[in-house]
RNA sequence: GCCCGGGUAGCCCAACCGGUAGAGGCAGGGGACUUAAAAUCCCCCGAGUGUGGGUUCGAAUCCCACCCCGGGUACCA
């Protein structure tokens, strides 16, 4: 007997259907489409190798919503390709000695097989790479487009440095101090690097926020928090000597939020890195001791610096300003706590009214000036143990005394305003985006420098600047481009005398930042994208991907939309219409004296043990496998390879399959949530699965041509069962479409399988003989089973489509309507609460009236013990769910 | 510190607008099948929702205070 049962062998069916698809082109999309269009994209990867178990949830998350989409008549756009620029390739090339180009091309030839044995619907034809010249070439077209336009430009500064990458970091790039990537402390270095000017759309990039209510707040608030709006006052300060300090050249500019405590500031701070701090120091006869703490400063780490716990320190300056409302000097001194790449990277001191210049001034014994009265209470500068930063009233501020300090903002502007010396101002926390990178495996930056004509844009039609293949990356620091003169060293496009490439090379984010752009039409050869696609395909209307992007790719990719936009190249304003952040993939960890073992390397035993309440309970414990000792069941954690709590995809696909790989990852927790790692659910999945299989393969013969259950009469069984599948159609319809609740979706039709069995058993468990009534309406239930199943396993679904009599794709199946008269049942239970207190549960129709329930509902024996003789105080009826009696009396 | 999430059976999770706390899976127990085991099938057990208050006829859900876990951010003038 079990050698003839048909057994459910995923490796075989999957990959004869995968193989289907692709000769049918099942998820090809062409352009001309009247269906509305749906755009679902998923974070493309970097090609590192493998597929880890997070990019498998993502890519099904995705996958569910296009396979839904499309079966609900869009025309579905569901693109994948290759972030495939960046430095694990050169770190690759120096430890493997294999080329970068080489070692990332066949990174993608395996993740792109791995994918396509998930069975995922991408129309592979529009797969791009970013590292392939007909790629970046047209990043390189819109840097020239930003240049023409002021959008891009040089300037030297401190800049972040990662000294493992050997490479400088774009501010979004810094982690709490620490490289994005490789968790290195940054440090500030002094050079000369390529901009873009994201500040030039701070206003609109934080507007836009408002605009993506599919988005999630920790998303926005992120951005927001980033873009650090702040409204004020821009405040210039003249200096005692001015005119006389050399190299110091007008007012100091400060800018503040709290322009209501000027008459307050009894000093200034300026950054220690603040162009002018050594200048106002020098000559006078605090000039040593200002030198020594910026030089002290500069080789402090910037982690330690912006520490709130480091305590307050500076050094007076031996300069004086002149406050301009009060007229008098007021020292300047140079702060540790004071950044220079905030506002002017200068601040009006108001110790009394902010904790920083509070602490500041009791060290160094300066002034304190209350200038804000909270109501009911008098301020006295002596005695205050920390500054008041709260509301009150104008104290000490000339014509302004007795404002109320929020009113004090304005009206202290305007006297600025009338002075001359100052105005009302926003200031951005974000700063320009910095995009060179001193390394070799990206796009070159399309410029050549020429000592008589200095910076030169390359000329359009000498575009792609093509990154050499020739270079060997040897981890000697610096761009190997530097050292390959074939590369550099060109006539100058204006004047043809000798002149030098740029030789560093685009941030990878600027790949990223417009992937999506180019899918519409990833041939095009006009430009990065055929504005008539653009037009068609964007917005994205659903990306999906982790939520660590939150400010680097999501921010920059918005700015560019907003360029392009400008740029004329689409009429979008924002990129992403709706935004999914899939929670993290996390697994147990392991470990013994040794350190973390990986749970390939562990084995299981569960034993039952009385517990201290005397109760039973598993106790399940861990043991190596190789040694047999016990080792310790840590935390759940995120999945990583410090850990060595990963599963891999590909072990679990071969041992289970697609399907169950995708079906656990989408049935374990919701997509926002956490997700945690089970084997044993893994295992629930594939057994959910397989019987689901044997339902099918056990019954297809006999229900192959059953007909439609439509207007016959049915055994109460079998409308009860007509009822549970129209329900789950509705449910999963639901909880994808509206809910993106994947797992319950999942739950739904594993339901809808439990009860299947029920109809199709007999009392024994056995399935029992069927009438064709019954064969109807199970072929129904098994056939909305598997369509309602497929976007999760689109094999097994395909393939018991097919062993049901079909000659076509369940993919070209529209997805099932749920008939309300179906699914609607003749009868209602309800519960009868008397006090809030369930008493009894009462059959009617479904069509009763509201004064017939309440009426059999206290006509109930076990409500009228509650109730009383009284008249109830009230009896109120929710549809279909309960009545609620309060007895009288 | 501040801003987001989250705390529901032994575990992962449901409960959608305030209306019967349990849909689904795992684990556990019992039974059927088997020489036996695995697999399979059937049945069963199980929490009062982190804590303390409040609103309500009725609270996992709303309000207040607090605890724990995760993430983000932190001298931003």
């Amino acid at each position: 007997m079990a050698a003839e049962e048909n057994l459910y062998q995923p490796a075989d069916l999957e990959s004869r259907w995968q193989k289907h698809w692709e000769q049918q082109g099942t998820f090809a999309m062409g352009d001309a489409d009247s269906r509305p269009k749906y755009y679902v994209l998923e974070m493309f990867p970097y090609p590192s190798g493998r597929l880890h178990m997070g990019h498998v949830r993502n890519y099904s998350i995705g996958d569910v919503l296009a396979r839904f989409k499309r079966a609900r008549g869009c025309a579905v756009l569901h693109p994948m390709g290759w972030d495939a620029f960046g430095l694990p390739a050169e770190n690759a090339a120096i430890q493997r000695g294999v080329h970068p180009a080489v070692w990332t091309r066949s990174n993608i030839e395996a993740m792109r097989d791995q994918l396509k044995r998930l069975g995922l619907s991408y129309d592979w034809s529009r797969e791009v790479a970013t590292c392939d010249p007909d790629y970046y070439r047209w990043e390189q077209d819109i840097f020239l487009d930003m240049l023409d336009r002021g959008l891009a430009y040089k300037k030297g500064g401190l800049l972040n440095w990662c000294d493992s990458c050997q490479t400088t970091l774009a501010n979004e790039q810094v982690e709490n101090g620490l490289c994005w990537r490789c968790s290195t402390t940054v440090v500030q270095r002094e050079m000369e690097q390529w901009y873009l000017r994201i500040t030039d759309y701070a206003q609109e990039l934080l507007e836009g926020l408002s605009s993506l209510p599919g988005w999630p707040a920790a998303v926005t608030s992120q951005q927001e928090t980033w873009i650090g709006r702040s409204v004020g006052a821009s405040i210039q300060f003249e200096l005692v000597d001015a005119g006389s300090i050399p190299g110091v050249d007008g007012p100091l500019e400060v800018f503040t939020t709290r322009p209501d405590t000027l008459y307050g500031c009894t000093f200034m701070s300026l950054a220690p890195e603040h162009p002018w701090t050594r200048k106002l120091a020098e000559g006078t006869d605090q000039q040593d001791a200002v030198f020594a703490f910026v030089d002290r400063m500069g080789t402090t780490e910037k982690a330690d610096r912006v520490d709130e716990k480091t305590e307050k320190e500076g050094v007076f300056l031996g300069r004086h300003a002149v406050n301009p409302v009060t007229g008098r000097p007021i020292p300047i001194y140079t702060a540790n706590f004071v950044l220079a790449d905030y506002g002017t990277g200068a601040v009006m001191a108001v110790p009394a009214h902010d904790q920083r210049d509070f602490e500041f001034a009791d060290k160094y014994e300066i002034d304190k000036v209350v200038v804000i009265q909270p109501d009911g209470d008098a301020l006295e500068p002596a005695v205050m143990t920390e500054a008041w930063t709260g509301q009150g009233v104008l104290v000490g501020s000339g014509d302004h005394d007795g404002l109320d300090n929020e009113a004090g903002k304005q009206a202290i502007v305007d006297e600025l305003v009338a002075k001359g010396c100052g105005a009302a101002s926003v200031n951005y926390r974000i700063r320009d985006w910095g995009i060179s990178r001193q390394r070799y495996w990206g796009s070159p930056i399309p410029v050549i420098y020429c000592d008589g004509c200095g910076m030169v844009p390359v000329p359009r039609d000498q575009l792609p600047v093509v990154l050499p293949e020739d270079v060997e990356p040897d981890g000697e620091g610096g761009s190997p481009l530097i050292r390959h003169e074939a590369f550099w060293k060109v006539s100058c496009p204006t004047c043809g005398g000798e002149a030098r490439r740029e030789t560093d090379t685009f941030d990878t984010f600027m790949e990223s930042s417009w992937y999506f752009l180019r899918y519409c039409s990833p041939h095009f050869l006009g430009g990065m994208v055929d504005p008539q696609m653009a037009r068609s395909y964007m917005p994205v209307d659903q990306y999906i991907g982790g939520i660590e992007h939150a400010v680097m790719h999501l921010l920059y990719a918005r700015f560019y939309t907003k360029v392009l936009r400008d740029l004329g190249h689409l009429e979008v304003d924002e990129p992403f219409a709706n935004l999914l952040c899939q929670g993290m993939v996390c697994h147990e960890t392991y470990r013994d004296e040794q350190g973390w073992l990986y749970p390939t390397e562990i084995r299981f035993e569960t034993n039952t043990e009385v517990g201290p309440d005397g109760k039973e309970r598993a106790v399940r414990k861990a043991f190596h496998k190789e040694s047999g000792h016990e080792v310790t069941i840590g935390r759940v954690e995120k999945m990583g390879k410090s850990k060595h709590n990963t599963v891999d995809p590909e072990m679990l696909m071969q041992r289970y399959g697609a399907d169950t790989a995708r079906l656990f990852c989408l049935f374990a927790s919701p997509p926002t949530k956490d997700l945690d790692w089970s084997d044993s659910g893994v295992e629930g999945c594939y057994r959910f699965l397989t019987r689901v299989w044997r339902l099918v393969t056990g019954r297809a013969a006999e229900l192959a041509g059953a007909g439609s259950p439509e207007g016959r009469e049915l055994s109460e069984d079998a409308v009860g069962l007509r009822r549970r599948t129209h329900q789950t159609i509705a449910r999963v319809t639901d909880d994808i479409e509206r809910r993106m609740q994947l797992n319950t979706a999942i739950a739904a039709t594993m339901e809808l399988l439990n009860n299947i069995v029920a109809f199709e058993r007999d009392s024994n468990g056995k399935p029992r003989p069927l009438e064709d009534d019954d064969r109807a309406v199970l072929l129904e239930a098994v056939q909305m089973l598997l369509r309602l199943l497929s976007p999760f396993a689109p094999h097994i679904t395909d393939e018991l489509w097919q062993a049901l009599g079909h000659d076509g794709l369940l993919e070209d199946e529209a997805w099932p309507e749920s008939s309300a008269d179906v699914a609607s049942s003749a009868t209602m239970s309800l519960v009868i609460q008397v006090k809030g207190k369930k008493r009894g549960v009462l059959e009617v129709a479904v069509d009763a009236s509201e004064e017939e329930i309440k009426a059999a509902a206290l006509a109930m024996p076990n409500v009228q013990k509650f109730v009383g003789d009284a008249p109830p105080r009230f009896v109120k009826y929710i549809p279909g769910r309960l009545v609620t009696i309060v007895p009288g009396g």
